[in-house]
RNA sequence: GGGCAGUUGGCUCAGUGGUUAGAGCGUCGGUUUCACAUACCGAAGGUCACAGGUUCAAAUCCUGUACUGCCCA
């Protein structure tokens, strides 16, 4: 068949059949109130950009899910959508302003967010066409933006209900604040790292008599807000000054000392400078002594009117000159080095200003203590099971989210304000008057929500929630939430608070987290490093089969991947070794025909029964596999199979039955004439029908290719994505098939070693003689297989009985169920052949030693399972044999070099 | 500071209490044989980080130590 090419081109065929499969709606699940479906709700992808290898490895685990339980007949359903990525997404359209030297300020709230949609639009049709180009079966028809309509209005909707129930309040809190995006943000966003700093050592003058009292800071600026400086009750350092006061330098402002018991005597000087409005514990310690906020900054991190002389000074320009001032003064004690963690915002790294602000908050222990319940109890699952204590630690040490931000993009707060009686109006849909003295003089607050809280309501708000619709009801709750462990918090956490509390019911049933991807050192990507695969790159160059391949296979649920070039390389090559196997069996069903009587599978011979067996204890494990969620290993043992039992043995077998009698029909007589190539369809098809969901374009390609050459075709499905995933027939388990197979290479691999080792010419025909016991009659069926594997002619298969004395020239090889004589010319070395039987024998007494006192335990007869006992008894009679045979050829050797 | 992972051949990783611990890549030797050199055949290479413990049985479970990474504060 000249027209397949002998290697695989993925470029040309992965269109075709993603347009098919579009084409023919199988992405699109039917209602069928009597199946219970599978859903995934996909993660929603941030608008901004493109995909990197996180979301092709998100998109490839959802997918084989997906396709493996299409496969198995459910209605699957897998909800694509975009995430509007608040913060991220205006970085990316302020950032294109300025490069044409505009803010978004000079052009305006209305026009800013307009080309910011244009934006989203743009991106959103980019990780569509990418997400198909990786072969993603999801129902693009249930396609959801978060800021679509009808994910909006649960927006609004889940907001209100909030509200009203008091669980969403408005206060004046510590915040998160990032001075270039100015906007708060939430805890999560925030990303800590280790900065090496300074610890300054200020004086404070006392304000009545002599003295001072020195406190350690790490950012000296911030004593401008200084409200207190607060020290341990317990301190006698500081015992007899509670009560008074000091004068901060410069601004010359009267400020006490106050004692509380969270100062921590052995950090710095044990006198703490209390600045409640710039620091989180401070602002506690205020909230507990009555102390009065100062703001000092601008929301772009300059310093305000209250600054005093700093005024108008940038916060790290103010340190400098703050420092210089104190240094004049001689208030500045000394300075050490000093490590501390600070926040970080986690979209554009500008450091973080801890700043006491008007925001809005949800109350989330409330919603926390159900989403721990319904983990607690089983209802939903976390794999791996580690992250479970990740997550009850979590939710149970759960803060107050600020959810308000400072932002354009996004979902405005549906909250009024009344301009005469100044009460609050919430509603989900725009009211036209103050529901507390219904002036008309309200105004929305101009405020948006933290983009993950509308991805928090994703599972239920994508199915029509609040409506109570069809997909709602069917589809709800979901099956599997699939994501990365880095976002159990932001997404997965949340989802199930928020889910409860919209539905009453939980969002999913499984979390499944999978780990990172990094490079082949295992250092994580980033541009920076230049260590970035770009998913689309790897696509033209290995393929997406491979590309999804090696994102998966061997790899387990929560542990990162490290992938290089050498991991793509080898999928490739599977995917390649898989085309051209089925290449050949194509080109054997051409040459010789497949009549329909032959489908029936018959498995006379040994070689059909063992692939046959080997085969369904495959399906069995890998349908097992995946039911426990282990795609990698699910994914190698196929490519074991495939590779390696498949393709290196019983293809190589098929080839001596097909060669001689090529003209012979499947129908004639005895076993040498009964045609492999049912068996050789059979696995190739059911091997086609396990792999697709890991990659469904070659399997695709290739099924339908097989399938036009099957007598059965038109009782075929007309793709592979709709057939049934393969179940395995126990009955096709073959044990004595088995050890007939394990025989038979075990001689020929013992024959090939010898050949390799005296370096006999590959194309060189040597005589081989193999005594054998109870296997005599099925290994001499298999003779004229182990002639062509090893290469050897004349072999002659004989009982034991008839063993002729050992020659000066033969090679003896003791194996588990038969000996091997080779005779080689004038090439055996005699001494190098006895120490090598004396190093194998002492090998295996050493094993039976081993066995055998295990056997001798009382403790393990009876404690052990009769079945491991049995298994022990077998191996050391299996042993006792091959040693026993062992010394039987050196006492041959013996007995031989005597005569000689 | 608290927590969670990881430590298995030269490298990257599987191994979910029960044979002689596996794979890919790399290495060494051989092969252009009519599916595949993206291949085939053969080989070398690991006291499973260390120390205790539980168990008839531990790479696997427990405790501790060391190192690495991550999360939280």
């Amino acid at each position: 068949m000249s027209e397949i090419p002998s290697a695989y081109e993925p470029g040309k065929i992965e269109k075709k059949w993603y347009d098919f499969w579009l084409k023919q709606g199988y992405f699109t699940p039917k209602i069928d109130p009597k199946k219970k479906p599978f859903v995934i709700i996909m993660p929603p992808t941030n608008v901004t950009g493109e995909l990197h290898l996180g979301h092709a490895l998100t998109a490839t685990l959802e997918d084989i899910m997906v396709r493996w339980h299409r496969m198995k007949g459910e209605p699957a359903l897998w909800l694509p959508g975009t995430d509007h990525a608040g913060i991220a997404t205006q970085v990316v359209v302020e950032r294109q302003l300025a490069g044409q030297g505009q803010t978004k300020d000079e052009i305006g709230r209305e026009k800013f967010t307009k080309l910011t949609w244009e934006w989203a639009n743009k991106s959103r049709e980019n990780i569509r066409r990418q997400h198909q180009l990786l072969g993603a079966s999801c129902d693009w028809t249930r396609e959801k933006f978060t800021l679509d309509e009808g994910p909006n209005k649960a927006v609004r909707t889940a907001f209100v209900r909030l509200y009203d129930k008091g669980l969403i309040y408005r206060g004046e809190r510590m915040i998160n604040w990032c001075p270039r995006c100015r906007t708060a943000l939430s805890d999560l966003e925030v990303e800590h790292k280790d900065i090496v700093g300074h610890l300054y050592y200020i004086r404070y003058p006392l304000t009545r008599g002599k003295g001072f009292v020195t406190v350690a800071t790490t950012r000296p600026e911030t004593f401008l807000g200084d409200t207190a400086v607060a020290v341990n009750p317990q301190d006698k350092r500081y015992k007899n000054l509670i009560g008074k006061s000091v004068t901060l330098p410069i601004i010359d402002k009267e400020i006490p000392i106050i004692a509380d018991d969270a100062v921590d005597t052995s950090f710095g000087t044990g006198a703490l400078k209390i600045t409640p409005a710039h620091d989180p514990t401070d602002f506690e310690v205020a909230q507990r002594h009555n102390l009065p906020l100062v703001d000092i900054m601008n929301p772009d991190a300059t310093m305000n009117e209250n600054a005093g002389p700093y005024h108008g000074l940038e916060r790290f320009a103010c340190r400098d000159k703050v420092l210089a001032d104190l240094q004049n003064k001689k208030l500045l004690e000394k300075i050490e080095p000093y490590s501390h963690s600070v926040g970080h915002c986690g979209r554009c790294q500008t450091m973080i200003e801890p700043k006491v602000s008007l925001q809005w908050f949800v109350q989330t222990q409330p919603l926390a203590r159900a989403a721990i319940e319904v983990v607690k109890e089983g209802r939903v699952t976390i794999i791996p099971e580690h992250f479970t204590k990740i997550y009850f630690d979590w939710m149970e040490n759960i803060k107050d989210w600020c959810i308000s931000r400072q932002l354009w993009w996004g979902h405005r707060i549906p909250v009024w304000y009344c301009q005469d009686c100044a009460k609050v109006t919430a509603a989900v849909d725009e009211p036209t008057a103050c529901i507390h003295c219904g002036s008309k003089q309200i105004i929305q607050d101009s405020d948006v929500l933290d983009t993950w809280f509308s991805s928090a309501l994703w599972p239920h708000s994508t199915l029509g929630w609040p409506e109570n619709t069809d997909d709602l009801r069917y589809f709800y709750p979901g099956s599997v939430m699939e994501t990365g462990y880095d976002i159990l918090f932001f997404w997965v956490a949340r989802m199930i608070m928020m889910g409860l509390e919209d539905t009453g019911e939980i969002p999913f049933h499984t979390v499944y987290l999978h780990g990172l991807i990094r490079d082949e050192s295992g250092e994580k990507m980033s541009k920076l490093r230049g260590n970035v695969i770009n998913p689309s790159e790897a696509i033209s160059k290995y393929g997406v089969d491979a590309l999804r391949f090696a994102l998966t296979t061997g790899s387990s649920p929560g542990n990162d991947i490290n992938l290089g070039k050498g991991r793509l390389e080898s999928s490739r090559n599977f995917v390649n070794k898989l085309w051209n196997a089925t290449r050949f069996i194509l080109q054997s069903l051409d040459a010789e025909g497949l009549k329909a009587q032959a489908i029936e599978l018959q498995p006379h011979i040994i070689e059909d029964q063992w692939i046959d067996s080997q085969l369904n204890r495959l399906i069995k494990n890998v349908t097992r596999l995946l039911e426990e969620f282990q795609f990698g290993e699910a994914e190698q043992q196929i490519y074991d199979f495939v590779w390696s039992k498949f393709c290196d043995w019983y293809i190589e077998i098929a080839k001596i039955r097909l060669r001689p009698h090529p003209a012979l029909s499947t129908a004639g007589e005895g076993f040498g004439d009964v045609s492999p190539l049912p068996f050789l369809a059979n696995t190739l098809e059911k091997s086609l029908r396990l792999l697709h969901p890991f990659m469904p374009f070659v399997t695709e390609e290739l099924w339908q290719s097989l399938k036009q050459r099957l007598p059965d075709k038109g009782q075929m499905p007309a793709s592979i994505m709709i057939a049934l995933y393969p179940i395995a027939n126990d009955k096709a388990f073959a044990p004595e098939a088995e050890r007939v197979m394990d025989s038979v290479i075990e001689i020929v691999r013992s024959i090939r070693n010898v050949r390799a080792q005296y370096k006999v010419k590959p194309s060189k025909w040597i005589e081989a003689r193999v005594y054998t016991g109870d296997l005599l009659s099925s290994l001499s069926a298999e003779a004229s297989m182990i002639e062509t594997l090893a290469k050897v002619r004349p072999l002659t298969i004989l009982g034991r009985q008839k063993r002729e004395s050992t020659k000066d020239k033969d090679m003896v090889l003791v194996l588990k169920e038969a000996e091997v004589v080779v005779p080689l010319a004038g090439m055996v070395d005699r001494l190098a052949e006895e120490q090598r039987l004396v190093k194998e024998s002492e090998e295996i007494k050493g094993r039976i030693a081993q066995i055998d006192s295990r056997l001798r335990d009382k403790a393990f007869l009876s404690k052990a399972p009769a079945q491991v006992v049995e298994k022990e008894k077998q191996k050391l009679a299996m042993f006792e044999d091959k040693l026993k045979r062992l010394h039987q050829e050196l006492s041959q050797l013996n007995s031989s070099s005597a005569d000689s």
